[in-house]
DNA sequence: CCCCGATCTGACCGATCGGTCAGGGCCTGA
DNA sequence: TCAGGCCCTGACCGATCGGTCAGATCGGGG
C-alpha cells in the first residue's frame, strides 16, 4: 500500500462533476467520463462499483448537511422549525449549489433509486415544516414552489457570492412564506 | 378518406402524455408508449415522423398560449409588464399543469433542441418582466425561483381545483416579487 | 531476481434505444 | 371484382448504454 499517485480516483469525481452539470445524470455516459479523464471506461469502473457509486460520493456531503437539517428541524415545533428550515435550507442550497445543480431536475427518478430513498423523506419533512403544521393547501404550495424553485436555480448564479445568494434567498422565503398563526 | 375510426393518433397521445408524466420524456421509450396502446412501436412511428414529435405536438396548445402571453408582455413597461407576467404566466402554469408536468425537469435539455429555441428566449423575457427592468441581481434571483418552481410544481397538485391553485399562486407571487420602484 | 498486488486496457457482453423497411390484411371506390 | 391506399406488423438496423473479463504493465518488498 501507499503508492505513489493514484489520484484518478479524485480525477474521476471532478470530471463526472463537470459532465453531470453539463448534462445531467442520465445524460452522461461512463464513456464521456472517462473521455474527460483521459483513461478508459473500464478504468472508472475499476474505481467505482457502477455510474450510481460516483453520483452518491459526489453527493455524500450534501446529504449529511441535508441530515443534520433534519433533525435539527424535528427538534423544533411551529414558528421555531419553520424559521429553522428557511434557514438551514437556504445556507445548504447556497453551500451546496454545485452539488445540486448535477441532478439539474433529475430529482423525481433519483429520488426513486433505494440509495436515496431516505431523502424522500427528509424532503418531504421539510416541506410541512416550510408550510407550518396546520398545513392549509396554500401554505403547502409555497412551500413547495420555493423549495423547488430555489433547488432548480440555486446553481445559475455561480458568479454570485455565496453571502448576496444567501441574503437574497432569504429575503425572498421571509416574503413569501406565511407565517404559521 | 373519412374511414371508420383511425383514432390510434389520438391514443398514442394520451399514451405518450402518462408515461411522459411518469417517467420523463426520455424515462419513456417508444416501447413503452406502444405498450400502453396496444399496439406496435413500428404503428407509433407511423402515426408520428419520431419521437420528439410527439412532445412537440402535445405541447403545442400550451406553446401557444405562451406565445400570445409573451406578445401581450411586450406591449407594456416596468410595473405593468409585471403584473401582466404574473397574472399570465400563473394561468399558463394552472391551465397547462399537466403538459408542464410532462417536463419534468427537462425543461433544460429540451429547450435546447431546435424546435423548442424559440421558448428559450421567450422564457429570458419572462424573468426580465417579472424581475423589472432595473434588474437588481436579487430580483432577477426571486423571478427565476418562482418561475422554476411554478413549473416545476403546478402539476403536483392535480385534485387542487384551478381556481384554488391560480388564487395560491397568485398570492405567492404577488407577496415574493418585489416592486418596481 | 522474481513474484505479487494495484492499476489499467481493449475486447466483448446483453440490453435497449430511436428508427427503417418490406409486406400483409382490409376497406373502399371504380 | 379488383386495384390502390390506409393502417399496421415483425424483423431488422446501427448506435449506445452500463458492466464484465482476461490479461498487460509496472513498482516495490521478500
Amino acid at each position: 500500500m501507499a503508492r505513489m499517485a493514484p489520484e484518478t480516483h479524485d480525477e474521476i469525481l471532478v470530471a463526472a462533476a463537470r459532465r453531470f452539470a453539463a448534462t445531467g445524470y442520465r445524460g452522461t455516459s461512463l464513456q464521456d467520463i472517462a473521455r474527460e479523464v483521459g483513461c478508459s471506461k473500464a478504468a472508472v469502473l475499476y474505481h467505482f462499483a457502477n455510474k450510481e457509486a460516483i453520483l452518491t460520493e459526489l453527493m455524500a456531503p450534501a446529504i449529511g448537511v441535508l441530515q443534520a437539517l433534519d433533525e435539527r428541524i424535528r427538534a423544533h415545533r411551529g414558528t421555531a422549525a419553520q424559521r429553522v428550515a428557511a434557514e438551514g435550507f437556504v445556507d445548504l442550497a447556497v453551500r451546496f449549489r454545485r452539488e445540486i445543480a448535477l441532478l439539474r431536475g433529475e430529482f423525481p427518478e433519483l429520488l426513486q433509486q433505494p440509495a436515496f430513498a431516505h431523502i424522500q423523506r427528509i424532503s418531504e419533512r421539510l416541506v410541512d415544516a416550510l408550510a407550518g403544521h396546520p398545513a392549509r393547501p396554500s401554505a403547502r404550495i409555497t412551500a413547495l414552489v420555493l423549495l423547488a424553485g430555489i433547488s432548480e436555480t440555486c446553481g445559475e448564479f455561480p458568479d454570485v457570492a455565496d453571502e448576496e445568494l444567501r441574503a437574497a434567498l432569504l429575503a425572498l422565503a421571509r416574503r413569501a412564506l406565511e407565517p404559521v398563526d
